[in-house]
RNA sequence: GCAGGGGUGGGAGAGUGGUUAAUUCCAGCGGACUGUAAAUCCGCCGCCGCAAGGCUACGCAGGUUCGAAUCCUGCCCCCUGCACCA
């Protein structure tokens, strides 16, 4: 594990590329910080805490996970921390709403979730998992009273959402500012040189530093990165908002949801997901922006599913979608054909087959012209099918219908 | 416990007795244009039904009424404040 590490400004860029601090003061100390450390010559204690609330991860999750692989490439010490004991009381720092608290069985059940995901980008073999309640859970209240006493209330007003919401005398619960000092109390228990997150968690990485001084340890590193925007290019990628991608999709359509971001999306999506670098970055994004963003999908594409399965993905992509022609696998629906055309109608193979969500919806795509048989756009929703038939739903939905028994699987 | 506010379709949020399957916005879907970009335009957007039409729906259960998401009764849940909890 300790053989000779890359140069100290090499590491340097490497790590802090894509980051993006509160202010120039900030980015410059933690720069400072970082180089000396890495002078030490020595592996680095680096971690980043994952709630784990929500099961399905998407692209935005990715980069805090892509900057500890660019750790552990290095040859540091990294350590996947699972917020456990935080899930349980709710986090209420983003946004403005309050996250519900979930039960330790389903905690668990997305741990191990993300866990999994999260294994798509580190290295499994060199990432050290860890659970928060393990030490957060043994505190006694004394305990808690002495870390609280580190903090002053004035702090966390400094903080816009809650100095907005004390201004709207909208609730602030004391658990909230409990919940800063939960993680702060991690980088005391794990005595850490860098930790890694979002931009909406630097106020929490900074009390972290701020509780290390007290007890007596040397404050950590904080590496902060921005919010990755959805698909819409304004908002950021969440899936309530309905703007993300799925780390679990499956290639094709991976490859073409980053297809569909915005162009000006395009910039940070490079920097943030791939690692790509900057002149050829600079190079595509010169050119026409339909193959830098071919390249961008590619390149995410691979990461997460392989390069093989990429160059797959961008194949079907460009006959597919771009010279609209019919792929050669598509899922298939098996229909008997001896059966009364009244059970063979598009609506009802439509709506059997899921391709439509229900029967009302298969006829109003019928009705608008979505629905295409054999190349033919189809208008009768009546109209029989027989074995053989291929379907096209909108753009990107197909069905092959073969001879099967009785009324398809 | 007391007081106040609230529970409406994926989300936000209108609507306080009758053309309300329910304004509007977002999201979504489809079509046109295209580069699955942006911008723009048009249409759709509870379920069943080829259709006519039917069914279900505004926290739950009843009631008043020709007619209720809208009024009444009971219940459940959420939020906020106060009190209690010494």
């Amino acid at each position: 594990m300790s053989r000779g590490m890359a140069p100290v400004e090499d590491q340097l860029a490497a790590l802090l590329r894509g980051t993006e601090f509160g202010d120039e003061p900030t980015r410059r100390v933690m720069e400072a910080e970082l180089r000396e450390r890495l002078a030490e010559g020595r592996p680095l204690r680096v971690y980043c805490g994952y709630d784990p609330t929500a099961v399905d991860l998407h692209l935005g999750h990715t980069l805090t996970m892509r900057k500890l692989r660019t750790f552990q490439d290095l040859g540091h010490e990294v350590t996947f921390l699972i917020g456990n004991f935080t899930t349980l009381v709710g986090d209420p720092s983003d946004a403005d709403r309050t996250r519900p608290m979930l039960s330790p069985e389903e905690i668990e059940e997305n741990s191990r979730t993300y866990v999994d995901q999260a294994f798509r980008i580190l290295d499994r073999e060199r990432t050290i998992v860890r659970r928060n309640a393990d030490w957060l859970g043994a505190l006694s209240f004394g305990d808690v009273l002495r870390v609280a006493s580190h903090f002053t209330v004035a702090q966390f007003l400094e903080r816009d959402n809650l100095a907005r919401r004390f201004e709207r005398h909208d609730p602030i619960h004391i658990s909230e500012f409990l919940y800063a000092l939960m993680q702060a109390y991690d980088a005391v228990a794990m005595e850490t040189d860098v930790q890694v997150g979002g931009s909406d968690q630097l106020f929490n990485l900074m009390a972290g530093r701020v509780l290390q001084r007290e007890y007596g340890q040397r404050p950590q590193v904080a590496i902060t990165l921005p919010l990755l925007s959805g698909t819409d290019g304004n908002l950021k990628m969440s899936k309530s908002l309905g703007n993300h991608i799925g780390i679990d999709e499956p290639p094709n359509d991976l490859f073409g949801k980053v297809m569909s971001i915005p162009d000006s999306s395009l910039r940070s999506y490079f920097t943030l997901l791939t690692d790509l670098p900057d002149v050829e970055v600079e190079a595509l994004l010169a050119g026409a922006p339909m193959e830098a963003k071919k390249r961008l999908a590619l390149e995410i594409t691979a990461g997460l599913h392989g390069s093989s399965a990429a160059e797959a993905a961008r194949g079907y992509f460009e006959s597919t979608i771009q010279r609209r022609e019919t792929p050669s696998e598509m899922p298939e629906y098996a229909l008997d054909g001896e059966a009364p055309e009244g059970e063979r109608s598009l609506l009802r193979v439509l709506a059997a087959s899921g391709l439509a969500a229900s029967s009302a919806e298969a006829r109003r795509l019928v009705a608008q012209g979505a629905v295409r048989v054999n190349g033919e756009r189809a208008l009768e929703a009546a109209r029989p099918l027989s074995p053989g038939d291929e379907l096209r739903v909108g753009p990107r939905r197909f069905l092959r219908v073969v001879a099967g028994a009785g009324r398809g699987a």
